[in-house]
DNA sequence: TATGAATGAGGCTTCATTCAT
DNA sequence: GATGAATGAAGCCTCATTCAT
C-alpha cells in the first residue's frame, strides 16, 4: 500500500494536489475497511478519516462501490511483489513454503489486508474477482512450471485449478484463525507452517499399496 | 433444514402454535438468506416470506442478529449427520474422500447452505464461530483417531488443527468456485475430487531425498 | 380536497388510524405544494407539516413521486364535481360561461389548486396526464353534445380536440394572471369573463364577407 | 438563437474572448435546457457542453438563475422578429392566422424554444415575466390597432388584456399537445389551424338572438 | 480571466426496532 | 402472542457555489 506521506505539503501543483487528495481517501478507506470492515466503511467515515468533505469523495470516485472495488486489487498487487521478492531459487516445495510464509509476513506488514481480503468477496465482488484472477493465474503458471520441471505429482491442468483454490483456501482460512487477534495481527505459529509443508510434500494420509496408482 | 410441515394447523395448543410460528420464521430466514444473502435479509423480507407480521418477529427473537446467528449452526448439524451417514468403513483416505464428496452432495441437497456458510463469517460471526467449533472439533477427533490407527503421516495435535483449517478452507473455496451457477447449485466436477484425493494422499510436490526427514 | 378534520381523534381503530395518517400526509402535501410549489415540497417538509416522522411517509407511499402524482388528479375530480354542480340548464353558451366562472370560483375555494395545476405538468407528469385525460375527455363530450344540439359552429372532432386545448389554455393562463396575488387568491375580474364570453360567442375578429365560407 | 460561430478563434482581443466565452455558455444552456429541461440543466452540465470549466461560469453570470432567466427573453425576441417577418398585409383575421402559424413554424426552426417557453414559468419566473411582458404588450398594440381599424368585435382595453392571455394560452397548450414528439418537433396539423381560425372569426357557440346585445 | 477541486447543505430512501391495540 | 404503523437514525449521493492557483 502506498502510504501517503504526511510530510510537508508546501508546494504542490494542481495535478499533484488532486492525486494527493485521492490518495488520502484511498488510504483512509484502507484503514477504515481494515479496521472496521466494509459494512462499517461509510463514505462519511472514510472522508472523515481522510480529512476531506463528503462531497470531495465524489470528485474522485464515481460512487462508494467503485472505491471499495479498487481496494483489494491494489493491495493484492503489493502482495504479489512482496511474495515474489521473498521467494528464492530452492526446489519447488521449498519455494512453496517460502511463498506460504511470505503471505503471512505480508499480513503483518499490511494488517488491513487480512480483513480486506476476507470480506471483499461479499462486499466488493468485482474487486475480489479481479484480485482472484490476478492471483490464481499467476499461481497456476507456477504450478505448471513446476510440473514441467518434474517437480510435482501428476496433475492435469483442471486439477491444478482446483489445487489453486485449495491453496488459496488454506491461506484464507489459516490467516483468519491464526493472524487475527484482539489488538493487531500476530505472526503465524511454526506448527502451521510445518503442517502445511507436510501436507504439500507428503499428503495427509498413508495410502494402502493397491491404491497407489490412480 | 427442518422443513415446516404445511399440514393442517387446526388443532394446536399454545406451545405448539408458538413453536410453529418460530419455525416459520426460521425457515423463511433460511430461504431468504440462502437466496439473497444476509445483507438482503431484512426483517421485513423474512417476516413477509414467513407470512407473519414484523412485530411477531420480536416475540421470538431478541433481534435480527440473534436469528441470523442461529442459522448456520442449525444447518451445520444437519450437514454433519448427512456426511456421517455417507461415510463408510473403508480405509481412512477413502473415508476422507467420501466426506469430501458428501459435503458437495449436501450442498446440492440444501442449496441454501452454500451461501449461508460462506457469508456467515461476516454477517453472523457468532453463528459462524459456533458452527466452526462444532465442525473442527469433530474433524479433529477424526484425524486423531486416524493417527492412532497409524493411517496418517506424522502430525502433532497442533498441526492437525491447522490441517483442519486447510481442509475446511478447501471445501469453502472449492464450493464457491464450482458449486455456484446461474440457476441453482451444480455438482462438483470429478477432477476436483481427484485433485483433492491426490493432495491428501500424496501431497503436491515431489520431495528431493534429503528433505524427507523434516 | 377532503380536509382532514382536526376533530377529536379519541377512538379510531387500526384501519381508521392508518387512513387518517395517510390523509394527514396527503393534506400536508397539498398545502406545501400549493404554497411553495413542487420543487420545494421535500419529504422532510411534508412530513413535518403532517406531524409525522419521515419514515412514516414510506409506509403510505412508495416514494415521493407517487404522492405528487396523486395530488392533481384527486383535486381535479373535486373540481369537476364543483363545476358540474354550478352548471345550470341554460343555453350552451351560457353554460360555458358558467363553467368558466365556476373554474375561478373553485380556485378561490381551493387556493392550492392553482399552483398544483400549473406546475404538475413538469413535476408530476404522470399525474398531469391523468388529470388532463379526465378533463379533456369530459370537455370533448360536452362540446359534442352541444354540436348535436346544433348549438355550435361547424367543428370536426379533431378541431374540437384542439378547441379543448385552447379553452383549457385560456383557463390556465388567465388564472395565472388574474388569480395569483401576494397574499392568497383573488376573484377574477368581470372583464375577464366578458372577454371570454365575447370570444366564444362571436369570435375575435370581424370577417370580410368573402371569407365566410371556409 | 445566436449561434456561436465555430470560426477560427485565433485573433481575438480580450473583450472579444470574453464575449465569446459568455456566448458559448449561453448557447450551451439553450441546448441543454431545450433538450433536458431546466431541472436537468445543472451548471456542471452546461459548462461541460460549453467546453469551459465550472468556475468560468461565475465569471460571466452571478449565479445559475441569472443565466436561466435570460434564456427565454432572448429567444423570445428572435421569435417576435421571426413572426413579424412572416406577417403580411391582409385583413386582420388573416394576419392573426399568419402569426399563429408562424409561431408553430418558429418552434420547428428553434426546437429548444418549446421546452424553454413552457418550463420557464416555473424554473425561471423572472425571465418568464420579462418575456411575457414583451409579448403581451406587443400583442395588445396589435389588437388595439385592429380595433381602431374597425376590424374587431367590441372589446375594452382590459378585455383585450385578457384576450391576449387566452391567445397566448392557446399557443402554449396547443404547442405542448401537438408539437412535442418522440424525436424532435413536428408540424402542427391543419385542423388545429382551422379550429383556431374558426374560433377567432366566429366564436365557438351560436348565440340565441336575444343574447346578442350583452 | 480560466480553472476545477473542495465544500457542505440538503434530498431521498431503508430498515431495525418499539409499542399501542 | 400477534399485529403492523410509527419512528428516526443513518446511508448514499447531487449540486450550486467558492477559492486558491
Amino acid at each position: 500500500m502506498t502510504q501517503a506521506t504526511s510530510a510537508k505539503v508546501t508546494k504542490l501543483n494542481r495535478v499533484e494536489r488532486n492525486a494527493w487528495t485521492k490518495q488520502k481517501i484511498f488510504d483512509a478507506a484502507t484503514k477504515v475497511v481494515g479496521k472496521y470492515g466494509y459494512a462499517e466503511a461509510s463514505v462519511a467515515r472514510i472522508t472523515e478519516v481522510a480529512g476531506v468533505a463528503q462531497g470531495t469523495f465524489y470528485n474522485h470516485f464515481e460512487n462508494r462501490q467503485e472505491l471499495l472495488d479498487q481496494l483489494l486489487p491494489k493491495i493484492g498487487l503489493d502482495m504479489v511483489h512482496f511474495i515474489r521478492a521473498r521467494t528464492g531459487t530452492a526446489d519447488e516445495a521449498r519455494q512453496e513454503i517460502e511463498r506460504f510464509s511470505a503471505f503471512f509476513d505480508f499480513i503483518r506488514e499490511v494488517p488491513e489486508f487480512l480483513r480486506i481480503l476476507n470480506e471483499a468477496e461479499f462486499f466488493a465482488p468485482a474487486g475480489y474477482q479481479k484480485h482472484f484472477d490476478n492471483i490464481s493465474s499467476a499461481y497456476l503458471r507456477i504450478l505448471q512450471r513446476a510440473r514441467a520441471a518434474g517437480a510435482t505429482s501428476t496433475f492435469s491442468d483442471e486439477e491444478f485449478e482446483a489445487i489453486v483454490q485449495v491453496l488459496m483456501g488454506a491461506r484464507g482460512y489459516l490467516s483468519r484463525r491464526y493472524s487475527y487477534s484482539e489488538h493487531g495481527v500476530t505472526a503465524v505459529p511454526d506448527h502451521v507452517i510445518s503442517a502445511y509443508r507436510k501436507l504439500v510434500t507428503h499428503g495427509l494420509f498413508n495410502v494402502p499399496d493397491e491404491e497407489t496408482k490412480s
